[in-house]
DNA sequence: CCTCCATGTGTACGAGCGTACATAACGATC
DNA sequence: GATCGTTATGTACGCTCGTACACATGGAGG
């Protein structure tokens, strides 16, 4: 252990990670409105100074928060497209994919659309809807030609948007006839 | 000028609306973290109390402010609908719709997708969405069976969202060809 | 013309905000 | 074990916030 761990941390094993996770529940719960230094600090256990100390600023910590979220998201998805051994196959886990075991309704789902929101507004975080965008059709294009993948992603982003603001959404059945009337 | 003028209002041509519409700059611009009494007064040119005495809560301000713009948005959407003589037409007029002529990317975009971001977490702004989207089935079932108006309703939704967030938009070509895709 | 009261406004209060910054804590180095 | 500099924290300042509420104001009924 001589200059390996030279440069290693005092005693802090994970608070950015902490405060990370906590930002993304607080957005989840209250939007981006009910984001505060406090309010985070509050949710993950750690001293007001801590935040500052961390993230410059709170659209910092902001950015932060919402690029782990695109990055996790898009990791997930394109694991299941790598996954998937063929064409039939990357349908139905699309399929599965928008009927919600991954975008469990209240959370991730509200995590997306004010990353949207603010995206359209900020610059920084229009570069984080862009590379997930990006991800997401050059996973799909494992399976479909490029052209496709774009339309599907569109398609995709669309249900699923439907699914979670509808108090009657579409069904698992329903949105694989509308995959396959898009993918015939 | 007897009975029918006694509950005529006293020297307010238009308070409220233009409370509405100034609130609804604000959120195009600075989202709904933006929308404060002061702020919405100070954009509509009114007293500070003015804001308090027409809407009795910062809540009930933005609900007024997002049912007009869904309202507004779903208007001009069943307008269109109704207005195409045939199928091909109202293809057309969607296509139009989705690349922009509408959704001018900066202001009414914004507002959904904050709309969007909002009723994702308040029962009564869902209420909001669900009216819009059941309009806008409604209008696409002039011309098309209800499935399919449901399916292309969540298409236009993805879209619209992506065309905005995107560096490199869809072409108008590229979106009629994905509708056209969709409704052969 | 006077009175009255619904309609509309200005001011004030307590709370929470982002951020700066002096200071504490503590591992590495001698 | 003494020193030092990075890492981390608590406190304080100036500001904006939502909302309450006392007061102005001006048309309607006498």
């Amino acid at each position: 252990m001589e200059a390996s761990t030279r440069r290693a941390r005092r005693h802090d094993p994970d608070r950015r990670d902490k405060l990370i996770a906590a930002t993304l529940d607080i957005i989840a719960e209250h939007g981006v409105a009910g984001v505060s230094h406090r309010t985070v600090a509050r949710a993950a256990d750690v001293p007001l100074g801590s935040t500052t100390y961390h993230f410059t600023s709170l659209d910092d910590l902001l950015a932060a928060a919402f690029t782990r979220h695109a990055d996790s998201i898009a990791g997930v998805f394109e694991e299941r497209m790598r996954a998937a051994p063929d064409r039939a196959a990357a349908i139905e886990s699309v399929a599965e994919h928008i009927s919600g075991d991954l975008l469990d309704a209240n959370h991730d789902l509200v995590l997306s659309v004010e990353l949207y929101g603010a995206a359209a507004r900020k610059p920084v975080l229009r570069a984080v809807t862009q590379a997930w965008m990006r991800r997401s059709r050059e996973a799909l294009e494992h399976h479909f030609d490029p052209t496709t993948a774009r339309e599907v992603d569109a398609l995709i982003e669309g249900l699923v948007l439907h699914s979670a603001l509808s108090t009657d959404p579409m069904t698992p059945a329903q949105v694989r006839a509308a995959l396959h009337r898009f993918l015939p």
